[in-house]
DNA sequence: GACAATCTAGACAGATCTGTCTGGTATTGT
DNA sequence: ACAATACCAGACAGATCTGTCTAGATTGTC
């Protein structure tokens, strides 16, 4: 095995074509058959990698945690100095991902394909929790008052300018959201 | 047949039933069966009354936009006086939906569920534009300069309030997204 | 009381999904 | 070279779902 050519192993193929499938056109109605014919891997080889779709599932979404968080937190060091402009800079950073193909927060969508309880939750609950620290974080270093409740006002404004890319396919609502979080942000801390 | 004990039509059952399992545990996950075993209705009556579940499910999101609509118009009118009033009245409305049992937004939950391009993204894009129409003509009639803006801002609010109260079953998300409301009202409009 | 319309209960067909199993092939380390 | 491992192709079982159909019961109307 040269180091040029390294093949990719099935499981990452099967991560890969998951993802893609799964968050394009929904985990329930993309069955086992279509991730393995996509990967082009055989069945069995999933079940002995993942035992289960659901696992498949649960690492789908924890590399779609991992991969949002290093790249928010990434282009948010590259990018702005301090504190402050990296509160309205997330909305910059949100508004690229959307572009055509953009398909909502795969876990709002995932959540809303499971029961409550399942590991779906679990899941979503910790991606959710991780941004909300952002912001919240953030709020506290800009030397706000309350960063609680800012950081709280934020991610509804972060959520609310996903839905409305995604059910409304209009990824122009970047704009007032961004706007939106400026002068909250500049209200709250003193312009 | 007396006035009093008005039987109830089998379709009338059939739709309660069905607004019921498709809300909270949604559309996907509950078949025909469990809907005609809570209506008590055969399943041959279903199909003479709605030809298809997916037809059963268009005359559910329907009749959700209408509930809605009737329900936030109404109770703006009674309670409020002024359009800007209205315009942070909706989310007090907005919040006394987030009780024990609120699963979010039905049409973000059968959007998730659905193929783009289906029925169902029509029904929700019905929705969503009575919605925003209602914030802007509200920002408009309050003498906004921009209400277009101003209205897709407080939409975002509301959204992502919705989302918080469902995935982070937190209602008490509706006290920051009330403030964060007046705050933009108030800074577009003048204090 | 007869007739027509509507409803019920449930079997059934056909499709689809997850997960298992068999049997054969290629790759890898030693 | 050879054994162990990883992989492929696909049949198969068992469950579940939508939608159709048969046959009998109930209801309203004249």
């Amino acid at each position: 095995m040269t180091i040029e050519s390294v093949k990719v192993s099935a499981r990452e193929r099967l991560l890969r074509a998951a993802d893609e499938l799964f968050y394009e056109e929904g985990i329930h109605t993309v069955g086992i058959d279509r991730v393995i014919e996509r990967a082009g891997v055989a069945k069995a080889t999933l079940y002995s990698a993942f035992g289960s779709k659901d696992e498949l599932v649960r690492v789908y979404l924890r590399e779609r945690h991992l991969h949002n968080q290093e790249r928010m937190e990434r282009l948010l060091n590259e990018r702005f100095e301090t504190a402050r402009e990296r509160l309205t800079g997330i909305f910059e950073i949100e508004g690229e991902n959307f572009v055509p193909g953009f398909k909502g927060c795969a876990f709002m969508t995932a959540s809303a394909e499971s029961s409550p309880g399942s590991f779906v939750q679990d899941e979503s609950d910790e991606f959710r929790a991780w941004l909300l620290a952002l912001f919240v974080g953030l709020a506290r270093e800009a030397g706000a008052r309350d960063p609680e409740t800012l950081g709280r006002q934020l991610h509804l404004l972060y959520d609310g300018a996903s839905i409305a890319a995604w059910m409304d396919r209009d990824a122009s609502v970047s704009t007032p959201a961004q706007r939106a979080a400026r002068l909250l942000v500049d209200e709250t801390l003193g312009g």
